[in-house]
DNA sequence: GCGACAG
DNA sequence: ATCTTGTCGC
């Protein structure tokens, strides 16, 4: 594995990370996918009580039937801590490792956390998205910033997440008569292509099959129950 | 100044 | 994020 060239986000200010969102910012695209995807990926990173390492995971799927076709996972420390609004300085550089160790690349990346619903529009997702020049969406389970209206208790419905006046993802109720869950674009695809995306990975559970593999994962690998590295098929 | 605040 | 089994309710 080559020398991490994002290692410096571990050891970035605060402040100065705040700049380097408000320079990435202008780099975001939502121009809409150029083709229909056929390969989804999740990535999720599991965290250990006491110390500062973290294990991260991201499962390829075929979008079609949802069935995983690789996965990558990766452990390594972090020092920056979790500043609600910074979580991509604390997490990008374990998912570096492991997108880079990933022989089949996913058409989109659904990331764990926001896209561009965030203050400086430069969530995780976002920010990911940009970092590696790939296609990314957001999924979080709470809002970071903005508010929505009342959405329809069905899965599928869905209301706009708005802040500042401007629309920054949406509210998605992801499975019937549970709390919805709150996605947005995080790079090079639109909003269309986020909420269609999302809804291909929900099955019977709140989360998107992508964030739950990856999940389930990295715990694993947290437990030693799964070992670091490539692996194709499963 | 006060409250909110992804994982 | 993490500690954790069963249990209540639609």
């Amino acid at each position: 594995m080559p020398d991490n060239p994002l290692d410096f986000y571990k050891t970035i200010s605060p402040s100065e990370a705040k700049k380097l969102q408000q320079q990435l910012r202008e780099k975001i695209s939502l121009e809409a996918l150029s083709a229909a995807p056929k390969l989804v990926a999740g990535a999720d990173i599991s965290f250990d009580r006491g110390s500062d390492w973290m294990h991260a995971a991201i499962v390829v799927l075929e979008l079609a039937s949802l069935e995983p076709v690789a996965r990558s996972l990766v452990s390594d420390q972090t020092s920056f801590p979790y500043i609600p609004g910074l979580l991509a300085f604390r997490e990008i550089p374990v998912l570096w490792k492991a997108w880079h160790q990933l022989q089949i690349k996913p058409d989109v990346l659904i990331l764990d956390g926001h896209g561009i619903a965030h203050p400086r529009r430069m969530g995780i997702a976002t920010h990911f998205g940009i970092e590696i020049d790939h296609p990314t969406i957001g999924s979080a389970k709470n809002i970071l910033t903005g508010s929505h209206a009342e959405l329809a208790l069905e899965k599928g419905a869905y209301a706009a997440l708005i802040d500042k006046g401007e629309k920054v993802g949406i509210a998605l109720r992801s499975r019937t008569e549970v709390n919805p869950i709150y996605v947005s674009p995080g790079h090079k695809l639109s909003f269309d292509d986020a909420y269609s995306i999302a809804m291909k990975t929900l099955t019977k559970y709140k989360l998107p099959r992508t964030t739950r593999l990856a999940h389930q994962w990295a715990n694993q690998l947290r437990r030693g129950e799964a070992e670091e590295g490539y692996l194709e098929v499963q």
